[in-house]
DNA sequence: GACATATTTGCACAATTATGCAAATACAAT
DNA sequence: ATTGTATTTGCATAATTGTGCAAATATGTC
């Protein structure tokens, strides 16, 4: 087991490791379709800019995906590759 | 979804998530047999006393299981309880 | 008891991170 | 172009956390 690999796998649970960034996920896990940042919010008590930094941070960890339309973003899980960073089969 | 239980699996994913305690967890996944807080050391390049607090942190969380034999104590997986965890049927 | 080894704890410090607020940006509608 | 709404970013701050060092504690051996 590589350094960078443990450190890939820290990371990614890093990203799940806070209260905000954890029911933004489950309340996506709950959606069946996108939803977009304003929506999002309502499950948090914090402002909108910090929901978008915490959409941000769980979209770069690969957990999930974005789509722009307009001047709206829609978000939902990206199942795929969290069921491959779970498996450790992360491309890089 | 409680914000207590959403509380919960943060605290737990937040013990796996830091460089030198997933190291740990990796090596113990590896060993047969428990090993002691000495030995662990060697997978990590920190203090004594920052593993001894990471090994903390880690039993707390449910992760490990601590046996005290004499002045030693040795660390394994404690892999039924982090299978509750993991299926969320936590009893506190 | 004296000593050696294993482990924990108190303390200080550096680094990271979550947050709010205000300003900036993006873009659709009018 | 102007306006309105959605989103991001810069900045300051508070809180949390990982770390090393030294001292304290625990317990085995002599």
């Amino acid at each position: 087991m590589s350094d960078q690999s443990v450190q890939d796998t820290a990371d990614f649970l890093k990203a799940l490791d806070e209260f905000n960034r954890l029911s933004l996920v489950y309340k996506l896990c709950e959606c069946q379709i996108p939803q977009n940042a304003m929506c999002l919010c309502d499950c948090c008590s914090v402002e909108a800019s910090v929901v978008s930094r915490h959409l941000k941070t769980l979209t770069h960890a690969g957990i999930l995906k974005q789509t722009k339309q307009g001047r709206e973003r829609t978000y939902s899980l990206d199942r795929n590759r969290i069921a491959s960073e779970l498996r450790g089969s992360r491309k890089k």
